[in-house]
DNA sequence: GTGAAAGCGCTAACAA
DNA sequence: TTGTTAGCGCTTTCAC
């Protein structure tokens, strides 16, 4: 049976021989052509050049990860799309990736253990180079399939003494203390929290730094005034409704992310009462529609430029140095409060109720 | 030189041989097994299905696709991943997608001609059976790269004679009809159209329906009542601006989507108005914020289930039915006006001025 | 029902 | 420098 079994002369799909047949060399050559291999001459490299061009050829990246051992695809999974501080993660990540030459797959676990596994599985079979794994929690049950298959990976917030695992630390103190004594200088004592699942490293995190914070300010916080949400707009909702119930309300609320606050800026407006009069809010991650909240809602900003580099080059450094002994790396990407319009002096009759 | 080049006897990944190996059995009776192939007895399955549990295998799609010639990815094209309309579409595609064996490939374009060209090279490259070009617009470059290709395609608001090309037929009279009725209904008149820009098929049609309802229910428009905005917030924000500079305002705007209605909103509380007071407003997808702004914002529900759906089952169609020579198809998804707080009567002495 | 063997399109030795 | 060739891991005839 012959190669090409087209029955047409109808622009058929370009193979690399028909490449090196059209430019009249081996097939080797035009593999090194397409492949920067600079042991090719000038000469064949333009008649390869052409040859390529005027067959509109690109090369099958299966072919090529197949014989290679090498997808150049990166994945990253994610803990829900439709959190916007995701979106914007990922098309960071995405850039950068393309600009180096690399594809990437998306997921989104929405925290269920089983998408998860899928997720991972699904990138194991795609050969993926490496992943991404910023779920921020529930990472443990695909840590052992990907120890297994020595896949590089990068957690935030997340330590391993693994060289194939590198991590990405997120100093949120930077941020809380901003936030905690930006409250303070406009008068607030009573300061509660928002928190995030506890299933989530970062919400965890967030709430220690918190805490830590407001010890080092010597501000008590009541216990009451710190209520798991789970990161949602209804859940801001949900978790403003548990705190207005209170005997003695906090002044200020600051919220572990941002669709949290959102849902409270909500909340506090269908209760009749007003941002940031009424109470003081603050949010974190100060995604782009933080602005575009009203009041316009001060957050606390952790760069997702920052997050996606760190993570992509964490990476990169462990699929492109393997044999490196020493792979295992540690990232730092901080915060900082941006100061918009949901944040206020507390109202006398308020504070002192 | 032997095949299985291991130096160690680590649970090194194993192999579709090392599979058949353990079972007995020739790869060739593995491979039926994973395929399920009814020609395998089902003792030897039982033998083969216990190795590759055993073995933790799992196929290499590199190599399947290659010599399958189907990748079983699905690519998806969005315009904007930013805009949260798309998330929420995405992540309908991908769930419908994995749930039939698929895997997806997400690009965003920014409406980028060049980025466009970029994500369509790559999915080509990736061997994707079939793109989901949802960008509303400025497809046209890449169009017949696919077509060369053979690539089955689906498109939305955008028609073609091609049997590998579906489309999509957005409905927005439905939604807009039912919005104007309600603006006038409360007493609206002037009514003004914050359009999007005039690249998108999406924002001419959208426009398009408007000036068609506005013309059926007798109501006139003012030339400057309409005004081009980007879909994004900051459009929003400074549509409004261009509004509010007008002699003669209309009480109530209808923006083509629902980001420029959130712009809106943040405009007119900054320029010391209110909505629905002062302005009502009305948004077009009906996003999953639109149920969080202050007020909840009036929109015209673009469901992206249906859309996802209807993408996803436009390529399966053709995908798996490659031989049948009436491919195109045509879907219709419809749209719904839900109303929340954004739209209210007009002042009377707003209405009067 | 099962197996042997021929490639899918490419890269990377190895030869020349 | 360039070409020849042996596979990468799998599916799929074609014999048995």
């Amino acid at each position: 049976m012959s190669r090409k079994g087209s029955r047409t002369t109808v622009p058929s799909k370009p193979d690399i021989r028909t490449v090196a047949a059209l430019a009249k060399v081996s097939i080797a050559t035009v593999s090194r052509t397409i492949n920067a291999s600079p042991a090719v001459s000038q000469k064949l490299a333009a008649r390869v050049w052409q040859a390529i061009e005027q067959l509109n050829y690109f090369p099958n990246t299966h072919a090529r990860s197949l014989v290679s051992g090498r997808s150049r695809i990166l994945g990253i999974i994610v803990e829900n799309i439709t959190n916007p501080f995701f979106p914007e993660l990922i098309s960071s990540f995405e850039e950068i990736a393309v600009a180096h030459g690399y594809e990437i797959l998306v997921s989104s676990t929405n925290s269920d253990a089983d998408r998860l596994t899928g997720c991972v599985r699904r990138m194991l079979e795609r050969k993926v180079e490496g992943v991404a794994l910023l779920t921020f929690g529930g990472e443990e049950p695909v840590l052992d399939q990907l120890a297994i298959h020595n896949m590089p990976i990068v957690l935030a917030e997340f330590h391993l003494k693994d060289p194939k695992v590198s991590t990405i630390e997120l100093d949120y103190s930077a941020g809380i203390h901003a936030a905690v004594a930006h409250l303070v200088e406009l008068g607030h004592t009573r300061i509660g929290f928002l928190a995030g699942p506890h299933t989530l490293h970062s919400a965890i995190t967030r709430l220690n730094a918190f805490q830590q914070t407001m010890r080092e300010s010597n501000l008590k916080v009541q216990k009451d005034w710190i209520v798991e949400c789970d990161h949602t707009l209804k859940g801001g909702v949900a978790g403003f409704a548990k705190l207005s119930a209170l005997e003695t309300r906090p002044t200020a609320v600051i919220c572990s992310n941002d669709m949290t606050a959102i849902g409270v800026l909500r909340a506090v407006y269908m209760a009749g009462l007003r941002v940031p009069e009424d109470l003081s809010v603050i949010g974190l991650d100060d995604i782009d529609f933080a602005e575009f909240t009203l009041p316009p809602l001060t957050s606390i900003r952790l760069s997702r430029q920052e997050l996606a580099k760190a993570s992509f080059d964490a990476l990169r450094h462990q699929v492109e140095n393997s044999a490196d002994p020493n792979l295992q790396r540690e990232f730092l990407v901080s915060t900082s409060l941006v100061v918009r319009g949901s944040t206020a002096s507390p109202k006398t009759e308020l504070s002192t109720k």
